[in-house]
DNA sequence: ATGAAAGCGCTAACAC
DNA sequence: GTGTTAGCGCTTTCAT
């Protein structure tokens, strides 16, 4: 089965090249006659033409195709997010290709040049720790590309994140409202700054108040489960329990949730828990987990339309989408 | 910042585009001389050149891109072969774009489409129930695809499967051998054969056996969580309580262990458990579920191996490869 | 209202 | 050993 091409059309219909494609791509002055532009039409039809993109993208110098670099791809938190830029951007003709980092600047930096090699018309990145340099090398080049859900100091990229500090001084003011004594945070130990948004606006809240906090746990993001596991083992052998703890993701939170089951301890009588992220897992624990909400498909559209604004458009200005996560309370809190 | 062609590095190097194009890709019977080879080689370097894979492309006739359709990409599952497959690919100069088809047939075909006009080298399909023609469809216009995971009737096309009878067979038989006496099926109302072949291996076991099987609650994709529900509160209410229960997929296991975290019955002693695949959200439930595991890695290894071929012989034969699955047996059953 | 033709960046057959 | 050149399928300027 030979492929056709524009010049099959042309033939059938008995016209050049040129009209094919002023018909085809409907452009707007197009003085094409109407019985040329229908015999086009039918021609294109009984071929079963398909335009090549591959060529047009060589002309034209646009691939159509955006590249979204994630930390997992496996982590249903961007699985969700991937899903729906899919769905959204192929209703604009575009398509993503999609690379997980593994939290590794370096697979991070392979991703990038490998997806600009693809000829990706931008980038949607979530980066990763230490990446700074990355991002600023693709800056210089001027490439077009928005940071979404993390970001990094001195960051001048555009960017859509959520309210990272005044989300997490509602966890803890929750905490307070609940008489709580020992409120523990459960973090990463990174300059990623949307955690450390996170870490601030918990210690924000605590410091308005006269309550102290535990020390925090920090994990490693290659070494999860094993420091959530120890850290809280540590913390609840010790004299002053948690009677609340705060996940600041999706995994710390399952680690930490594996941890009690077991353990003896209550949920929430004696220990509260608020995790960050929605997850369809958090179901199958006894009670049901109350957590931050992030508008999954806020995120998503509105980084598809930043990336394509800044494809489009000359405007250069630094912008930067907050969108408001939500504080979801179920019964893990009192 | 302009882009440079390999003109400039011609330019730089004082030698023929031609030569460069050689030396670059680092052609077998490549003669050019030491000397040329060296100066064209800087000369990339200090350009940082980097060629543009959509002129190869069009001259080519090779994309280096394979769609990897799924039902959702969200899906941990899909996630985690997704996941393997892109890192494998970009290993051999490949992308993988990935499509979620949502159970839908039409949604699937849009996707196909999409992607072939896209250039896709080939395609890597789980399909959907009624896909038969899209897949006929495909194999009529000879074009390059294999199918991964899930199979149809009559599927002449290459693909990658798991024992999915045999393994079934060998959960009722882990049932039988507890003493089971009401093993019940949850499974899809489906026609994808992957799901037959689960549900018949089942059936091959109680059929062996002097015990009769409580009638199996199929679901349908678009109401798991509901089905499930509604079927289990049915069975559960009736004399003849089910003391076995084997969910075909994940997502009815993850639905069914919602269910029983509701009641008081309790796991294994009034229900066995056995799950389809792997999860990190069944490690919330209080206690350890069994599972079949299946061999991630290898299935998305040997899907990217056959549709390579696929490519680059002219091998034609029909091949399926058979992967095995594992019965993994933690506290769920007896 | 339509067509001729240049050219996007690259590969590869062929010439020298 | 190295260079010349045709051409992949398309868009778009310019002519007519």
């Amino acid at each position: 089965m030979k492929k056709v091409s524009i010049k099959d059309v042309a033939n059938l219909a008995q016209v050049s090249i040129a009209s094919v494609s002023y018909v085809l791509n409907k452009m707007p002055n197009n003085r094409i006659s109407e019985a040329t532009t229908k015999r086009i039409l039918e021609a294109a039809e009984t071929l079963n033409y398909r335009p090549n993109k591959i060529a047009k993208s060589l002309k034209t110098n646009q691939s159509k195709i955006l590249g979204f670099i994630v930390a997992d791809i496996a982590n249903p938190f961007f699985g969700q997010i991937a899903k729906i830029l899919e769905e959204e951007a192929m209703q604009v003709g575009y398509t993503i290709i999609v690379g997980s980092s593994g939290e590794n600047n370096e697979k991070f930096e392979k991703l990038i040049d490998f997806f600009i090699d693809q000829q990706v018309d931008g980038l949607i990145l979530a980066p990763v720790e230490n990446s700074q340099e990355s991002l600023k090398k693709l800056q210089k080049q001027n490439f077009p590309f928005i940071i979404l859900d993390r970001y990094l100091e001195n960051s001048t990229a555009n960017s859509v994140r959520i309210n990272n500090f005044d989300i997490s001084k509602k966890v803890i003011d929750q905490f307070i409202k609940t008489n709580v004594k020992n409120p523990l945070l459960v973090t990463y130990d990174s300059d990623l700054l949307n955690l450390v948004d996170r870490n601030n606006g918990f210690y924000e809240g605590i410091n308005q108040s006269k309550i102290k906090t535990l020390q925090p746990i920090k994990v490693r993001t290659n070494s999860i489960n094993e420091d959530v596991f120890d850290g809280l083992t540590k913390r609840f052998s010790e004299e002053l329990k948690p009677d609340a703890i705060y996940f600041t993701s999706n995994k710390l939170a399952f680690a930490g949730l594996r941890f009690l089951l077991k353990t003896t301890y209550k949920v929430p009588e004696d220990v509260q828990i608020i995790a960050f992220d929605e997850s369809e897992a958090y179901e199958l624990f006894p009670i049901e987990i109350s957590y931050v909400k992030q508008p999954m498909n806020e995120i998503a559209i509105k980084s598809l339309e930043l990336i394509l604004d800044q494809l489009n458009n000359e405007d250069k200005t630094n912008k930067i989408i907050n969108l408001e996560a939500e504080l979801i309370l179920k019964e893990s809190t009192r």
